[in-house]
DNA sequence: TGTATAAATCGCCTGATGGCGATATGAGGG
DNA sequence: CCCTCATATCGCCATCAGGCGATTTATACA
């Protein structure tokens, strides 16, 4: 349908949800990461969250007190070519870099805080 | 870049150009047989075509008076796969499928006023 | 060169979107 | 049970986007 397909490529339409889809390639993260990474607000990152999943693009999973996102494995082509569309955009974006290497940082920083989702979901890239 | 990125997303996510790009999947189109499937104002259609153009998703080409729009042939493989998640979507909805006939039905009512674009450039589906 | 017509651009209005801080919710640990 | 901490939700505000009619620009033709 339509409306589905604008609300994928809205979703997708976004400078600060599009820096959140890069940084997810690299395996799941906790909120609490993703905030510390984009520098936004807690209730502002929260929104765009809720955002992913609703458009199917990306999924969540509470663990304990924690909410770990990762992108979504779409069972419909349209959400997977976006996805791919997504995935070979912006290699070099020094945006895209800095959050990246944020990211590594936070994943470090916060291994005592948040746990790491269950095993077997997803480790690494892709 | 994550801002071409963005740029292009955007201007896929909106209705209306999804619509247009629809149309414009089996082959190159007046303004004025865009207006009139679409039931919208020529301003509205014509920003809508530029944004389209700006974005790299479709191309423009005057002729006499007129000008026809036609879907680009994206060297980027970013655009490129974007036009296919569009090429592969809302195939069944209803508002897309009503578009069609009605473009079919402008295409002939149209055959005098507008000329037809340039052959060769492009002529049917994909 | 004056008129008719196609399309682009402008200015305006309204609704959607993205940001924030404050507050509500829900899980864990004392 | 209450306290804390992580996250979601709410209400507000500023900006953006999409719609329109009016106007401008540009081409064709008498």
């Amino acid at each position: 349908m339509l409306k589905e397909t604008e609300k994928l490529l809205k979703a997708a339409g976004d400078r600060t949800r599009l820096r959140i889809l890069k940084m997810l390639e690299h395996g799941p993260l906790c909120v609490c990461q993703i905030v510390a990474t984009l520098k936004l607000s807690q209730s502002t990152v929260s929104k765009h969250l809720s955002i992913l999943c609703a458009s199917g693009l990306a999924e969540d999973e509470s663990r304990g007190k924690w909410t770990f996102y990762r992108l979504a494995k779409p069972r419909a082509g349209e959400a997977r070519r976006l996805l791919s569309v997504v995935r070979c955009c912006a290699g070099e974006d020094p945006v895209v870099a800095r959050d990246l290497s944020r990211v590594m940082g936070e994943k470090v920083r916060s291994l005592s805080r948040c746990c790491p989702p269950r095993r077997g979901i997803r480790k690494g890239g892709q």
